[in-house]
DNA sequence: AGCACGCCGACT
DNA sequence: GTCGGCGTGCTC
């Protein structure tokens, strides 16, 4: 206790100042620090270093000043300011903070989504002793000994302390030292992080004094002559290759005989996508010319115009947004592709780069910490005009973002599951609008919302028509299971229908390729008990486990768990034991059974985690040494095979039964993408659709193609039910080892939903009722769905429940409801 | 997100 | 009997 000081003058105390900011943590809500009158005030967006718990962590001084001050507020210093400009714009801090709002996440998990991890990590914090803390003696023994250790060993960092003195209690004890004083972190040891940096070298005039001090050193004026003779900078390893050292270098820099410049080392974008595709520049269809036409007025208008582009595959949306980045490079502006997945990231790139040498850049989880920040760093400097990506892409940090793409709009990946739940096409629109930027969404089959958006006039609908000739669209043909018989020990169930195989059959006849679908890896999802009706129910989840033969396994797709396949079932001891229903490791057994002798490829997550992985079996089928690709989703979405010429959807009502409101919308949308993978040109494509309800509508629809007529009736169905796009929802659930808890927290959560008069606002509430997914990983799962016509009660009933003693989790506009 | 504290299984 | 699992709470 050292205070207090005297004021050191009469002059009148300045207030405090005080920033919010924003940090990479899970905070809720912006953390406050004050300002020491040694520092500058940092404008919005500049990086700092604050401390935080027992470690330091960079942030970003956010909007808005917090004053007064809510009480029990803790107020700790800043320790150093990194920029006098801001690191990333005000307005892309807004857009973080209000979705973090929006979603109920911290402002950090969506600051953490936004900006490479490596550019908001900081060093470990070196810890030191202060003068008061000489003679001082801590009450707390803890704290006493690593005060006495930074005293007698110097400033050290927490893991060193660990190592020292174990790792018990020292955050708290150094805690306890930073606030009393006794230790602090010394500033001029901080720094913001960066991208790893490339350093080139270029000669200079030689300064007076060097050419005598390099006389005496024939290997620098060799080197320095080799250098100036490339006329241009040459990178490290080409200086390498002259001869220099590391430390030939440095000394040829403080000379004044070489000039050093720093940039960040982009990323080998072959390395990650391939070689780039060439992108001829074609002659625009007049709906391509219009689309784009029309993009380029919003883009010269600076209006925040949205556009749905709707067109199937082949008929040229790709051309479409590589004109109207055109556009908005010509207009000095740049332009985000979000794709729905990496897998499809390469071709795009391909096609990107080839009509935009060198100014296009991607951001996925593929690359590496380094990377990554390069890249978003080359981004953030305008060293690159386009940057594509998954989801996360939306934050990218371009400075005249002016087009916002969203390829295959109607994807469901678009909406992250796990924290934070954010929607990146609700992130795209909100983003279009704080930068006057135009959002264009392509798709072949709209999503509900998007569709309704267009109706009403909120998404202004470019269509692109078939293009006659380039590719036609496959014919959608059903194949009626109720018609067919099963095979004796299949329960009643059809894998390959005969017709189904005859149209495999031509395919392979005609010397083409075939496409099969079935959405469940393994041999078949369950293994039952034929004596006593034991499905292997994982422990932990409400599932049966699915049989794979592969290793003879019995797994839980949830949760993971495996068990080996038992000879005689656990609880009777009978050894009559039936896999029940398909999965791919069966359907390629049957595969063979039927068309023997043909080569074929499996594409499922279990084949993707193999070596070789997803890119082995799609090369396999590519070239043509598999004539057949038998998978899971992952063979419907993105790929090109120009010889597949049939596809067959086995079994369509997995997802139509799909305890979901969007089950027909999954089932039109999967079915339209699958015809759009197969035929080309003169040899047409056929699609087998298996399915129980051939008069589902989703199925008609999607046999018609006609997304038009899909949308009438879904919507009409959503209307009547009040599900989106005619209400807004909002899933609360809530998990506990016992279910009763699990309710009782729902329970809780109405009652105070009702206390606070929710349904005189708009907002109906559903349940508590059990997740249809009732078990996951040993957790009960109770929810309640929160529908309003309006966006903003729910606002105030997710504040209100995340505010609850037990609060639950909170998914807004929810893409799945298990 | 870290990081620490707190209550239930496999080991010295 | 302890070491350690991750469930839960806190961080301006």
């Amino acid at each position: 206790m050292t205070e207090p000081d005297p004021p050191e003058a009469a002059a009148p105390a300045a207030p405090p100042r005080r920033i919010a900011v924003l940090t990479p943590t899970g905070f809720p809500g912006l953390p406050v620090y004050r300002l020491p009158d040694d520092l500058p005030d940092p404008p919005v967006g500049a990086r700092l270093a604050v401390p935080f718990g027992s470690r330091v962590v960079t942030g970003l001084r956010a909007p808005g000043v917090p004053d007064p001050l809510p009480p029990g507020t803790v107020e700790r210093e800043v320790l150093a300011v990194f920029d006098d400009v801001a690191f990333l714009p005000e307005r892309t801090i807004d857009v973080l903070l209000r979705a973090a709002a929006y979603y109920f996440a911290a402002p950090g998990e969506l600051l953490r989504t936004g900006v490479p991890p490596r550019l908001l990590s900081i060093g470990p914090a070196r810890f030191a002793s202060t003068r008061a803390a000489v003679g001082a003696r801590p009450a707390d023994p803890r704290a006493r000994e690593v005060l006495d250790e930074l005293l007698t060993s110097g400033p050290s960092d927490a893991a060193r302390l660990a190592e020292r003195l174990g790792p018990r209690g020292l955050g708290t004890a150094l805690r306890s030292l930073l606030d009393s004083g006794l230790v602090a972190v010394p500033a001029e040891t901080l720094r913001a992080s960066r991208a790893p940096q490339a350093r080139s070298y270029a000669a200079r005039p030689l300064p007076p004094g060097a050419v005598a001090v390099l006389a005496r050193r024939p290997k620098a004026r060799g080197v320095l002559h080799e250098i100036a003779a490339r006329g241009r900078p040459v990178s490290e390893a080409e200086a390498r290759a002259a001869g220099a050292t590391p430390a030939l270098l440095r000394s040829l820099v403080a000379l004044g005989a070489l000039a050093v410049a720093e940039e960040e080392r982009a990323a080998d974008l072959a390395a990650h996508v391939g070689r780039p595709r060439p992108s001829p520049r074609v002659v625009p269809t007049a709906a391509q010319a219009e689309a784009a036409a029309a993009i380029g007025a919003a883009l010269a208008a600076g209006s925040a115009t949205s556009f749905l582009l709707e067109g199937v595959t082949g008929s040229g949306k790709t051309e479409v947004y590589l004109l109207a980045l055109e556009r908005a490079l010509a207009a000095g502006r740049q332009g985000v592709v979000l794709v729905p997945e990496i897998a499809l990231v390469p071709a795009l790139v391909g096609r990107l780069s080839g009509r935009f040498p060198g100014r296009v850049s991607i951001l996925h989880s593929g690359l590496s910490d380094g990377e990554r920040a390069a890249e978003w760093e080359r981004a953030r400097k305008g060293s690159v005009d386009v940057v594509v990506g998954p989801r996360s892409a939306v934050f990218a940090p371009l400075p005249r973002l002016g087009l916002l793409v969203v390829d295959e709009a109607h994807d469901a990946s678009y909406k992250q599951a796990e924290a934070p739940r954010y929607d990146a096409r609700t992130v795209a629109r909100v983003r279009a609008h704080e930068e006057g930027a135009v959002l264009l969404l392509g798709t072949a089959t709209p999503a509900m919302e998007q569709e309704q958006a267009a109706r009403d006039g909120r998404l202004t609908r470019l269509v692109l028509p078939e293009r006659p000739g380039a590719r036609r669209r496959a014919d959608v043909e059903v194949v009626d299971l109720r018609e067919e018989e099963a095979r004796p020990g299949d329960h009643g169930r059809v894998l390959l229908a005969a017709r189904t195989r005859q149209i495999l059959k031509d395919a392979f006849d005609r010397g083409e390729q075939a496409i099969l679908l079935l959405n469940r890896r393994g041999f078949s999802p369950s293994l039952l008990c034929r004596a006593c009706g034991n499905d292997f129910r994982c422990r932990s989840c409400s599932v049966a486990r699915t049989y794979h033969r592969r290793g003879e396994r019995l797994l839980c797709h949830y949760c993971g768990d495996v068990l080996r396949r038992p000879r005689a079932c656990p609880a009777c001891g009978s050894e009559v034991l039936m896999p029940v229903g398909f999965g791919t490791e069966r359907l390629a057994e049957r595969f063979e059974e039927a068309f023997p002798g043909i080569p074929y490829a499996v594409l499922d997550r279990d084949a993707a985690a193999r070596r070789g992985g997803a890119a082995g079996v799609l090369a396999d089928f590519e070239s043509g040494r598999a004539r057949a690709l038998l998978g899971t989703q992952m063979v419907a979405k993105g790929h090109d095979f120009p010889d597949a010429t049939a596809l067959a959807v086995l079994d369509a009502d997995a997802i139509l039964s799909f305890p979901d409101f969007r089950s027909a919308e999954r089932t039109f949308q999967l079915v339209t993408q699958a015809a759009g993978r197969v035929g080309r040109g003169e040899r047409p494509g056929i699609v087998a659709v298996q399915t129980a309800r051939p008069d589902h509508e989703a199925i008609r629809a999607a046999v018609a193609q006609d997304h038009r007529r899909f949308a009438e009736g879904e919507l009409r169905f959503r209307r009547a039910f009040g599900y989106p796009p005619f209400s807004h929802l909002l899933m609360a659930l809530w998990t506990a080892k016992e279910q009763e808890r699990a309710l009782a927290g729902a329970r809780a959560g109405r009652t105070a939903l009702e206390a606070a008069g929710m349904a005189s606002s708009g907002v109906r509430i559903l349940g508590p009722a059990p997740a249809p997914l009732e078990r996951l990983k040993g957790l009960y799962r109770v929810q309640l769905l929160l529908k309003a016509d309006a966006r903003e009660p729910l606002a105030g009933a997710g504040v209100l429940l995340a505010g609850l003693p037990d609060p639950p989790r909170l998914d807004r506009d929810p893409q799945s409801l298990l």
